[in-house]
RNA sequence: GCCCCCGUAGCUCAACUGGAUAGAGCAGCGGACUUCUAAUCCGCAGGUUGCAGGUUCGAUUCCUGCCGGGGGCGCCA
């Protein structure tokens, strides 16, 4: 269903096709320790025969310490088709790469059922600080993978026909960092909301809001909102259901680009559904459809036959009262996508409540002739909403939802967030508003955006006291070794691949899980070596603040991926 | 009945797209502030990763079945 994902950069594969043949020479260039350790093994490997490197051959950072700063499971994967023994090729990999004396390299080991374990001098994090500071928050963590290619998101995309709710904070959170992500990546990315602007609906808040001009009830498929009653105050227009609909859903939508952009949503493009029928666009696309013989007629309705491309049953495109679906619309709205305006790729994030239109989406568009492998569609789960133990729900028509409006109000933006993007969009998540409300220890936003005022604070006061921080050439960064300073070192090497894997597999939450680790390892740097200070050393002094500066431009690359402010104090 | 997602510590969630001894926060207990912000730090306790098989050198991760929860199966959107 999801398209094909990028790649990981950092393959052995990947070194190859960037160095050409495997050659020992290629270490000579400068390259960040990771890709020259991986070209290292790649190189080993052909030595031992081994010249096609299977895809899942990783260099990783081993979770534990003792074993080493760099581990590689080559053996394990190469072994079977070598006919060797993992252990055995493990130690003929350990002694080629022993041989190759690589730099920082100490000792190389055989460890385990075959992986092959690298301990390093740690000099090598001195040289991550260096390129950290070197490529800086512009540049730190950014990639061209997407080459420019195309792709739009499509999300929020919620019916005008109420204010957002919850949910849809989380998945438009969700959405706007996956854009972030490929932007970082270097995708050309366009953030677009479709506007269900038409159909019943738009019909059904019209009556409603007519119901409340009158002082009538509200119908029982209407809108019960207060929010109805707010607009039937304002409303002035004739008793006209789709007039009062259409102006009801424009008021509405204005109040939703609001909500968006209060917690850094902006839409490149706002689609409405109601252009695309009045264009003609639908009548297009059916006739593309006819045209591949795929739709008939039916109960005095038009059918795609979509049971033909894989669809459990077949749509209904024009209904027997000649109005276009849902579907219809969608459709010509895909095509116009794809084929109009022509991006290359497609994701779409909808609410698991829209589960049954992916079958059909899906088979329409290949009914259209586009390789479906272009388009996405991630479906965010449901958001369960708690207040102190009772269920609030999110139904828009009882009209008693939790606006994201009040969640925003009550615990900020940055929160709603961070929060949002802490867990997967897979995962069915429960929020206790109560809990959150209370702006408790349970708010992970502080602890992150806590350490990055640190930072700041720092800053001033070496500011006031007269410390100024010397260029990095001068500075001895060997006097970093304290535990804590090589555990932030460690961290803010880990960005450039946590970054990577966020994008290729939309999810964002490797980057909230990231980011509170590295706000972990900066609080227990920051209560253990102090910066500033008669008792610290001014080698000392410059080490940290340049190492404290890499964190600063950490912090800024992964909170800007989640959309989430940087504080200067708090 | 069929399709999708999920099931991990008391609670909310992680776990580097198959790696070695499954981690954080909160809640509980006990410690650390004359310092660049204690919204912090340190320690203790907490687990048969729903259950049973399978694939693999290796499974929370992939496959099958079952149990449980959520969502979906409209000429609604």
């Amino acid at each position: 269903m999801s398209g094909a994902d990028s790649r990981r950069p950092h393959g052995l594969l990947a070194v190859l096709r960037l160095h050409g043949n495997p050659s020992w020479a290629i270490l000579t260039e400068p390259m960040p320790i990771r890709d020259q350790l991986t070209a290292a093994i790649a190189t080993a490997l052909a030595d031992l025969g081994i010249a096609e490197v299977p895809e899942s051959v990783r260099l990783e950072r081993p979770a534990q310490p003792e074993h080493g700063d760099w581990s590689s499971n080559a053996a394990l994967v190469c072994a079977k088709a070598a006919g060797r023994r993992p252990r055995d090729l493990a130690a003929e990999l350990g002694d080629v790469l022993v041989a190759a004396s690589l730099p920082h390299v100490r000792s190389v080991e055989i460890a385990g059922p075959g992986f092959v374990n690298l301990r390093l001098d740690p000099g090598w994090l001195d040289d991550v600080l260096v390129d950290v500071v070197a490529a800086g928050v512009e540049s730190y963590a950014r990639f061209d993978l997407g080459k420019g290619e195309r792709v739009q998101v499509e999300f929020v995309s919620a019916n005008p026909t109420g204010p957002l709710h919850v949910g849809n904070g989380w998945w438009g959170a969700y959405g706007d960092s996956v854009a972030r992500l490929l932007e970082r990546c270097g995708w050309s990315v366009s953030r677009e909301y479709y506007v269900n602007d038409t159909g019943g609906q738009i019909r059904r808040l019209g009556e409603s809001l007519l119901a409340r001009r009158r002082g009538d009830p509200v119908p029982d498929e209407g809108y019960q909102g207060a929010y109805v009653a707010d607009l039937a105050r304002a409303y002035d227009g004739p008793d006209d259901v789709l007039v009062a609909g259409r102006w009801a859903a424009e008021k509405i939508l204005a109040n939703i680009q609001a909500t968006c952009s209060s917690i850094g949503i902006v839409f490149d493009e706002w689609y409405s559904q109601a252009s695309i029928e009045e264009s003609g666009a639908v009548a297009e696309m059916v006739a593309d459809l006819e045209s591949r013989g795929l739709v008939d007629r039916e109960d005095g309705a038009l059918w795609l036959r979509s049971t033909k491309l894989g669809d459990t049953r077949d749509r209904v495109l024009v209904k027997s009262d000649g109005d276009a679906t849902y579907l219809a619309g969608d459709l010509a709205y895909h095509r116009d996508k794809f084929i109009v305006r022509g991006f290359d790729r497609v994701i779409d994030v909808f609410g698991a409540d829209h589960h049954g239109h992916v079958a059909s989406l899906f088979a329409g568009v290949a009914a259209l002739g586009v390789d479906p492998g272009r388009l996405e569609v991630k479906l965010g789960q449901m958001i369960s909403l708690v207040d102190g133990g009772a269920a609030a729900t999110m139904s828009k028509r009882a009209g008693n939802f939790v606006p994201l409006d009040d969640l925003v109000a009550d615990i900020g933006p940055d929160a709603t967030r961070l929060l949002s993007l802490m867990s997967s969009v897979d995962q069915a998540t429960t929020l206790d508003l109560s809990v959150v409300r209370a702006q408790s220890m349970e708010n992970p936003v502080f602890y992150v955006q806590y350490a990055h005022a640190r930072i700041a604070s720092i800053e001033r006061k070496g500011a006031e006291r007269g410390v100024d921080r010397l260029p990095i050439d001068d500075a001895d960064l060997s006097v970093l070794r304290h535990p804590r300073e090589l555990d932030l070192l460690r961290r803010l090497e880990e960005l450039p691949d946590v970054v990577v894997a966020a994008c290729a597999t939309r999810a964002p939450a490797r980057v909230t899980t990231w980011v509170r680790g590295l706000a972990g390892d900066f609080h227990g740097f920051y209560h253990d070596c102090q910066v500033l200070g008669p008792d610290v050393a001014p080698a000392v002094t410059q080490a940290r603040l340049w190492l404290v500066e890499a964190a600063r431009i950490g912090f800024a690359v992964a909170l800007d991926l989640l959309g989430v402010h940087a504080p200067e104090s708090m």
